[in-house]
DNA sequence: AGATTTTGTAGAACAAATTCTATATTAAGT
DNA sequence: ACTTAATATAGAATTTGTTCTACAAAATCT
């Protein structure tokens, strides 16, 4: 909170009715907010690096990037602003990774609106703001261990193969490849799923490209 | 414009926050203005039928269900409303589609607030809004046939069952909600690989990442 | 208008991939 | 050291996906 006593945003999205429509909400809750709004990461780089920002909203699904690791180079930034990510993303997968990376709350577009001034209140006063959802895949995961890349725990046959099937390649060329049955590539290609806790190819993609691998 | 001498809007998409900045936009042009919102294709449908609208602000891309052809489902329960499509999908590949298939406008949620402006007052006017980008496109179809975009080589259809592919859905999701037959599914995914020159389903990911903005 | 191509759809037969279970080997934990 | 968990590997049975062919309706071309 700003020394004129009310809190101070900034909501990073590349499309204006969101934005729009967030700053909306923003001074519904609090009519003095100081609201911030950036388009790209650039600009929202470039405010973070002049004014104190009390929560970022940001939408990770920028067009100029948009790798996981950007929240790191925020924080280096401003190490003390709460984030609050604001994904079109189905939160399941997603959101404990950005979580992991340094987002304190998480909120899907499809939430209301009275789940959203939920997420800025809770986020303004507790720092963070999970959904029920969420907390059940953060006692399951992280009770045992976090892995700051996922591709980690993959055992090195496993991410051989996980790297194949990224790359495009079938069941069947992945036998003859490695020499092994049929059989076996599925066995693989289960553990893989389980453990990056995936269902499909294209989820095992978009994680690949999070975690930026280069065979991607 | 009804008796009451204002316009009548219907903002037609599934987040709050989208409803609520064009919402807002809408009231900065026209104080006056009606504006009723929908969150589903249900709700869009209850309010076509019992209000008329001037124009229709639509996000095609509703959870329940999102095929072109609900166009002619609401022309057909009205068929004067003007239909301007607000979507975060590449112009390039869809408008063509939906203009074709009754819409009379074509704005991508990237769009600046003036020409946000600009389209609804234009379409209020002239009853249409394209964008020079699709003007331009028109002209060429008219003398040569080549696509900007290799996903214009798909037809509608094949479109359809290439986003559920790319999103990680398999042959029995897409059979299941396209309510078609097994082999149907295979025929498209056929046609698609062929149509773009790919073999892989990765293939297929990658060249919708290069082509299609899609937030999802 | 008539001919040709594209599109939306599917059946029969076949190929590919998955499940579930199992086992030897290695690594990790106490 | 001794026990437990993880890894690399498959077989049998089953499920899922593909091919190839086909056909009517719509769109496009001549």
């Amino acid at each position: 909170m700003n020394a004129s006593n009310s809190y101070s945003f900034l909501i990073a999205d590349d499309h204006v009715v969101v934005r729009q429509g967030v700053g909306m909400i923003l001074k519904e809750l609090f009519l003095s907010a100081v609201v911030y709004k950036a388009a790209t990461f650039n600009d929202t780089f470039k405010i973070l690096k002049e004014v104190k920002i009390d929560l970022l909203i940001l939408d990770v699904n920028f067009p100029d990037g948009n790798s996981i690791n950007i929240l790191a180079e925020i924080k280096a930034i401003q190490p003390d602003v709460k984030i609050l990510i604001f994904s079109a993303l189905e939160e399941s997968i997603y959101a404990m990774r950005y979580l992991n990376a340094g987002a304190s709350g998480y909120l899907t577009k499809e939430s209301s609106e009275d789940e959203m001034k939920l997420a800025i209140n809770s986020m303004l006063s507790s720092g963070k703001y999970i959904t029920q959802n969420i907390k059940d895949k953060i006692l399951d995961s992280y009770i045992s261990k976090k892995p700051t890349n996922p591709l980690e725990v993959l055992s090195n046959r496993e991410m051989e193969v996980a790297r194949l099937f990224v790359k495009g390649y079938g069941n069947l060329e992945i036998l003859e490849l490695l020499k092994i049955k049929k059989t076996t590539v599925s066995t693989y290609k289960n553990r893989i799923f389980e453990k990056l806790e995936v269902d499909n190819l294209a989820a095992l993609i978009k994680i690949f490209q999070l975690y930026h691998d280069e065979t991607a």
